[in-house]
DNA sequence: CAATTAAAATGAAGTAGGTCAAGAAAGGAT
DNA sequence: ATCCTTTCTTGACCTACTTCATTTTAATTG
């Protein structure tokens, strides 16, 4: 069952007993996501924190002038949610799209929050991804900030080999921060080098 | 009194009775740090999470080529750290500066596990600074992405006018993503436009 | 307050990466 | 299978921004 995966996944961080992990285990609810749907939109405010048992997402905004920038990606076992709207409870400026057909685990706002309050255990376990968030993205921002784009390309291969075929290449490129062009370039100089 | 200062600030969040604003104010040290004093240091492991009380710091990295490039600004009422030193208590990556005489507020990493510990109210505060704090750096992430050097200036600016005139403007330009020769330029065609 | 050092400004030349346009390849749908 | 749509590739040209070198200005320190 999928929750138990959600169960397994919580006791990394804290141990829970069984009335607890019951208690988290009916929190959420299980939804299941077809490929090219939408699970958050630009004005409509992010109600649920979802962890994906099974499939992919990508969150990313547009510009006025068309363009996708790429925020996040998620598989198995990662958060996904336009985190602004999700905790400030106003309305997102994302969208987040299933990649695959997928399943999620979602657990409301509010839920949550009684949650946080009924038991310490579960405030430790969402701060702690919270800090695991936030170490995750200063490292993200100082690497964008010290390397060009072929190094942060070859970044990504070596930290997330498993993403780089299940995740289109111009939201790759996009998540990068570079044109998907140039990183159409990339990858063929890439491979004629090894051949 | 320094710790008033604290008290308030984390107030804003949790509220805390008389017992537990004494419990949180025993757990700070205060520290006056000189202008150019480091307070982290690569290799070094970030033993204190600070509370700006005075003053204004500067977090940093140097690549192999000698350029810098800032990560962090901070001045009163913000934290400073090499987060992923800190919360993993491994070495860190980062120069954390004074950019003027200050003064600090710090708790050891061991202590403010104690303090999550042995008081709900304490997890919560630090689980709501963590979430800010990684709100704060998605909303970057994504400015950065999509916004060209001179809008991204812009948007410092308007949004952190007072941090302006404190940091200097090669670590502004760093911090931005630009080179400060660059930086340089912007400023004056602007303030030659206005005149 | 003079001397020294650090930071900011400016010009000239170079480049990493972007944009535009068109074709090839790959996925989905029927 | 075939048609239609989406993604990827490639070439030619362009520009936002960098780098280097030098000068000017501002900040520190004795």
């Amino acid at each position: 069952m999928s929750k138990k995966q959600l169960i397994d996944y919580v006791q990394n961080f804290v141990s829970l007993n069984d009335d607890e992990a019951e208690q988290l285990a009916t929190a959420f609810n299980e939804v299941k996501i077809k490929k090219r749907q939408f699970i958050v939109q630009p004005n409509f405010t992010n109600q649920h924190r979802s962890f994906v048992i099974k499939g992919a997402f990508r969150s990313y905004a547009i510009t006025d002038n068309g363009q996708e920038h790429t925020l996040q990606f998620a598989i198995e076992n990662w958060w996904v949610s336009d985190f602004n709207s999700y905790i400030y409870q106003y309305p997102a400026t994302l969208f987040i799209v299933a990649l695959e057909d997928s399943i999620l685990l979602q657990i409301e706002y509010e839920k949550e929050q009684e949650l946080k309050k009924s038991n310490h255990k579960f405030e430790t376990f969402f701060r702690i991804m919270a800090e695991k968030g936030l170490a995750f993205e200063h490292r993200r921002i100082l690497f964008d900030l010290t390397h060009d784009a072929e190094t942060r390309y070859e970044n990504f291969l070596l930290n997330y080999p498993n993403f780089v075929q299940r995740v289109p290449q111009y939201a790759l490129a996009s998540y990068l921060g570079m044109s998907t062009e140039f990183l159409s370039r990339l990858r063929n100089k890439k491979t004629r080098k090894k051949s």
